[in-house]
DNA sequence: CGACGGGACGC
DNA sequence: CGACGGGACGC
């Protein structure tokens, strides 16, 4: 980067990000009269008025910069609309496009007024408003969750009224939250799509005049004639794209995964966990079309893995469209291919994996030389690390649920982190002793053939600068 | 409609 | 020998 200095100094224009102002202003502006108006709302960092190359003259466009973004905010509620100049019309601000940027719309409101938080598990919505909501009046609180399930994920949105709320919040909040300014959201919502009703939050108001649109758009829409599709009618059943397997026999990630990739197209595979960790039984699948999952739950409902253990495999609503005739097709194709390619065949098809029942299904997941105390209770998820274990793997990684059955036995096991692509591993104790008295036990020790080195970890790095900021 | 200057790291 | 730091909704 030869140029690293140029460069530098373009994106400290923007530094923190929405920091800068965009104001389209009488041409006789000038910057001393900007500044006055301006200063009152924070720090000014530059202000520049921009003038033609030639004639010197304004161009009636200016830049402010500020300190904060959170100032450049207010100052732009505030200042939007005003009459500067008697006699001139009233002025336009907004947050200034950044500079590295190359789009030409103006920063618009819904950009900035919703964050983006990293938040406990155990939030709910009302306590991520409890949180947020002294920075600013809040429009609503959403947390992501397991669309299945209904757990959180961890991460909520907080949407406030003005952008100067949301900055505050941004700069203020406790750094654990990590909140950053929204993407906003993918406009998917196609308003020529009267079929579904408006969407919840777009109300006009009870205008009544609106209606004349809901009804007469129905007809229009592309339907789909059962009868072009004689093997079945889809949409009047449940098949979707995603199974849910039950079993009463403890079985890890990796036999599950390992069972339903035999069908290809599986997409994500996930073994549910309750809030301690132990499996509940449950796992999620879904493949990347519907022949796949409509072949995998013909195959594998009833299955007997391992053996003397039923296997449950249900559809379960993934919430979409199954409707439009490509899909549909396109459906039908790869399962009529599926079903025509011989299951039990013994390699007469590349696209399938070998079974893994070849090697005998375990009864206790774990076998160790070391003498393990019982399972204890994990500790809660948002608990204080006190000790982290750091273990090196020989010759590859354990399953996590795995680790998870024998690192928790010495009590306050908060969490078990492989990092991906290596063998390596992070477990985290709420108390010392706990994780003290797990290295003693472990380290040095084969567990399901893995031998472990169990040390003590490094202190976590210092913050890292890898994201860029949004604010 | 109304969009980007001047200056110039430091081993 | 072997090191972490994450992040996206579905009206």
């Amino acid at each position: 980067m030869e140029d690293y200095t140029a460069k530098q100094a373009i994106e400290n224009l923007d530094d923190p990000p929405n920091s800068r102002l965009f104001v389209v202003t009488s041409r006789a502006m000038t910057e001393d009269a900007l500044r006055d108006s301006f200063s009152v709302f924070g720090d000014i960092q530059g202000v520049w008025v921009v003038k033609d190359k030639q004639t010197k003259e304004s161009k009636g466009v200016c830049y402010v910069k500020f300190a904060k973004s959170s100032q450049a905010c207010l100052a732009m509620e505030e200042m939007h609309g005003k009459v500067l100049v008697e006699g001139t019309k009233p002025v336009k601000v907004f947050i200034a496009q950044s500079r590295s940027s190359n789009r030409h719309r103006d920063v618009e409101d819904e950009e900035l007024t919703r964050i983006f938080v990293m938040i406990p598990k155990t939030f709910t919505e009302d306590d991520l408003k409890d949180t947020f909501k002294e920075y600013g009046d809040i429009e609503y609180c959403v947390i992501i969750k397991n669309k299945f399930t209904g757990e959180s994920k961890g991460l909520g949105y907080v949407r406030y009224y003005k952008p100067s709320q949301a900055a505050v919040a941004i700069e203020n909040c406790d750094k654990t939250y990590r909140a950053i300014l929204a993407e906003p959201r993918t406009k998917n919502t196609v308003t020529e799509d009267y079929s579904s009703g408006p969407a919840r939050g777009d109300y006009m108001g009870g205008n009544d005049s609106n209606n004349q649109y809901a009804l007469p758009a129905l007809p229009a829409l592309p339907m789909a004639d059962p009868g072009n599709y004689p093997v079945m009618d889809y949409r009047s059943t449940d098949y979707t794209r995603c199974l849910m397997m039950s079993t009463r026999a403890a079985m890890t990630q990796e036999q599950i995964f390992a069972l339903f990739d035999i069908i290809p197209g599986m997409e994500y595979c996930e073994l549910q966990r309750d809030s301690y960790g132990m499996s509940k039984g449950h796992a999620l699948i879904r493949y990347g079309n519907l022949g796949s999952a409509v072949y995998a739950k013909d195959k594998l409902n009833g299955f007997e893995y391992p053996p003397g253990n039923r296997l449950v495999v249900t559809f379960v609503d993934d919430g979409e469209d199954r409707s439009s005739p490509v899909g549909r097709m396109a459906m039908q194709f790869v399962a009529t291919q599926m079903m025509s390619s011989a299951w039990n065949g013994p390699s007469n098809s590349q696209v399938m994996k070998p079974p893994p029942f070849a090697a005998p299904a375990p009864m206790s997941r774990v076998q160790t030389d070391v003498s393990l105390p019982p399972h204890k209770k994990l500790a809660a998820p948002d608990s204080k690390s006190k000790e982290r274990l750091f273990i090196v793997f020989s010759p590859t990684t354990l399953p996590p649920d795995i680790l998870e059955d024998v690192f928790c036995r010495f009590g306050s096991l908060i969490e078990v982190h492989l990092v991906p692509g290596r063998k390596v591993g992070y477990i985290k104790y709420a108390d010392k002793q706990c994780a003290d008295d797990a290295m003693a036990a472990l380290h040095g020790r084969v567990v399901n053939g893995v031998k472990m080195k169990v040390m003590l970890a490094d202190p976590p790095r210092e913050e890292s600068h890898k994201r860029p900021r949004t604010y």
